[in-house]
RNA sequence: GGUUCCGUAGCUCAGUUGGAUAGAGCAACAGCCUUCUAAGCUGUGGGUCUUGGGUUCGAAUCCCAACGGAAUCACCA
């Protein structure tokens, strides 16, 4: 885990001139070639060009329209050399090749230096990371971050944006374990307020004692059916008194069902018996509801807080604040701060009557999430619309003094899920429901497949497994493949996609890998050899290439907090494989030494993608 | 108006710590299954990287400005 969010973007390449020792050969099975060779370089040129010591190496895998593996762009080091670009690239490769024994010659076009490596190192490149147990795994850093994401309204069902929100919250918890760190997931379930006593309201007005049991609902929608139906006689008593004469405003403000719903939020807060019942009971459906979606979904919570028990926190640090000058009251006993110095607006932290807001919270949670479980980062998975909520909370945290906390929160912001008509409005009824959305991905994907005939000769139990698999893959991987900043469309219309860049594109070269390999258990053939000095096919020795920036990519992927990242490494690891499955048989080539190569590296790219795809949540199944 | 973010092919998206001729998928068209799974593979067409300046050997990428879009600036959460 990065020292802190901000510092993002930073690449472990070496500055030339901090003499790195020269490695053995033992130190590249070990280790990422990539690293091994910068290092080596960084010394080489050190040595030739005393004066490049601080320009960054700059190397990059070799494109494939040149000849060569690894590329040293030399440009930056003009300046130290005095000589043109193709003679200082001609010096750095005469020397490199001279002293470096691992690599075998080079050539020059422009300022780039194409540097080849001994062939036989790459048989060693795929032994080490079929030996790695843990490869791609970092080494635990001992750092503890807690990621908070989901955080659900109780009065509605969950939808698309929830989906986004939920899946990201997963993934990033699982590539920040897997960067080495302690993760803790929570869920700051929002339970109270004037939402809840809305669905509360209309289901005592109007719905005769209806529950899930009775109407076979489940309970996080039935709630929601009487949110809708509260709004539904809201506004139809906002027509009466609109056309009564009343101002709109003012027919908003006093349409007798708003004030029977604030009243009831009066009792709840004073834990009228009768209200408290109903809310724990109207809650514990929804809470029902919403296990099911999160266990359909994949994702799960360390720790689950509630804002009933939380709302009331921060009232101390508010005192704190005040008494430390960076607060202020005003004549009505409401208490601010002045971010105007800051760029931002005065903002209220306590309302006159002491009763704390949105930010008094966050502050009181903030503070005991990192007094109590010692966290070293804090993330929210919370959507851009609360861009400004965050920047307030860790300014306003960093002038109480507690700079160290507020530089280790991170929000996490994501853009919002559009509909082709724009925004997914709940008043229009235009939202994307959740458990519509997971059962509709599942159906389709059972449906494709049997028209496949994927499922011909496969039971049902199987079949159902398969289906859930693919279908969930689809949308998860949809979703996580765009950048989480970014603002995305979803169009229900055509239903996502199950060819091309898609998840079960990948799951499904998964299995027709594993499909080989059981054909070769089947027939008894033996891929255990050694494999030290096989020939490798220049397309092998690309995809061994490629398995070895897994690390790199789970590190980047943890340093940025993007899912995104591994979705398209593992997209582009599937596609290379595809083609060389196409031009390469495995099972069918006559040498023993070769199929027992090309079985070890499908077995390695079958191993990638699944703990890849682990990363974003996706399984991958046996055969689909 | 302030703040933050976005603008790349008809559509959905990669590429953004500055590097060689900007990539995929979808859609369209043309091919490849008696051979390990065709949810696959190959090919064709499709681009003033919103625009204009600047920085430099080099800019989709960095800086400035403009234009277009989103979010937010509640005693809601």
């Amino acid at each position: 885990m990065p020292e802190s969010a901000r510092m993002r973007h930073t690449k472990n390449v070496p500055d030339i001139g901090k003499r790195t020792t020269r490695l053995s050969h033992i130190a590249l099975r070990t280790m990422n070639t990539e690293n091994y060779l910068s290092q080596t370089i960084a010394a080489v040129v050190a040595e030739l060009y005393p004066d490049a010591a601080g320009v960054p190496l700059q190397l990059s895998r070799t494109r494939k329209e040149f000849e060569g593996d690894y590329t040293l762009v030399v440009f930056p080091l003009l300046k130290a050399s005095r000589k043109a670009p193709e003679a200082t690239a001609a010096e750095i490769g005469e020397r490199l090749t001279a002293s470096v024994p691992e690599i075998e010659s080079y050539n020059v076009v422009k300022g780039f230096l194409n540097l080849s490596l001994h062939k036989h190192l790459w048989n060693d490149r795929l032994k080490a990371i079929a030996a790695d147990g843990n490869f791609g795994f970092a080494t635990p850093t001992g750092h503890t971050i807690m990621v908070e994401y989901s955080s659900p309204n109780t009065n509605k069902p969950l939808h698309l944006g929830h989906i986004r929100n939920n899946l990201l919250g997963y993934s990033v918890s699982e590539i920040l374990k897997a960067c080495g760190n302690d993760v803790i997931k929570a869920n700051l379930v929002n339970d109270r307020g004037i939402h809840i006593c809305k669905s509360m309201l209309a289901w005592q007005l109007y719905g005769n004692g209806e529950t899930p049991q009775s109407s076979g609902m489940k309970g996080d929608h039935l709630v929601g059916k009487y949110y809708v139906e509260f709004d539904k006689h809201y506004k139809a008593q906002i027509r009466e008194l609109t056309a009564a004469g009343m101002p709109e405003d003012e027919a908003k403000k006093n349409a007798p069902i708003m004030l029977q719903a604030q009243e009831m939020l009066r009792r709840w807060e004073a834990k009228d018996p009768e209200v408290y019942s109903l809310w724990e009971t109207m809650n514990g459906w929804v809470y029902e509801g919403f296990d099911k979606t999160y266990a359909a979904l994949g994702v799960d919570f360390d720790k689950i807080y509630y804002e009933s028990q939380t709302y009331l926190l921060g009232k101390e640090l508010v005192e704190e604040g005040l008494r430390k000058g960076v607060f202020y009251r005003r004549a009505d006993n409401s208490v601010w701060v002045d971010l105007t110095a800051d760029g931002l607006d005065e903002k209220l932290l306590l309302r006159g009557d002491g009763t704390s807001v949105y930010m008094t919270q966050d502050l009181g949670t903030a503070y005991r999430r990192f007094e109590d479980n010692k966290l070293d980062e804090l993330i929210y998975v919370v959507g851009n619309e609360q861009n400004y909520h965050f920047q307030v909370l860790k300014l306003v945290l960093a002038k109480l003094g507690y700079k160290e906390w507020s530089d280790h929160i991170f929000h996490l912001s994501y853009g919002m899920v559009e509909l082709p008509e724009g925004k997914m409005k709940s008043r229009e009824g235009t939202v994307v429901d959740a458990d519509d959305l997971i059962e509709d991905m599942v159906s389709t994907a059972m449906d494709m497949s049997r028209e496949l005939g994927k499922l011909d000769g496969v039971d049902s139990t199987e079949a159902k497994a398969i289906s859930t698999m693919v279908g969930l893959g689809a949308l998860k991987y949809f979703i996580l493949k765009v950048d989480p900043k970014k603002t995305m469309l979803f169009d229900p219309r055509e239903s996502i996609d199950f060819n091309g860049n898609t998840g079960p594109f990948i799951q499904y070269t998964h299995a027709r890998i594993r499909s080989v390999i059981r054909k070769a258990d089947e027939a008894g053939i033996a891929y255990d050899g050694d494999i030290s000095s096989t020939p490798l096919l220049d397309e092998e020795i690309e995809l061994i290439k490629t398995l070895g920036e897994f690390p790199a990519t789970v590190r980047q992927a943890g340093e940025t907090f993007s899912p995104s990242v591994i979705a398209n490494y593992i997209y582009d690891l599937a596609k290379s494989y595809n083609g060389y499955y196409h031009d390469h048989s495995i099972l069918r080539e006559e040498n023993a030494d070769i199929r027992t190569m090309r079985l070890q590296l499908s077995i390695q790219v079958a191993r990638i993608i699944k703990r890849g795809m682990r990363l974003l949540g996706i399984d991958v199944p046996e055969r689909m």
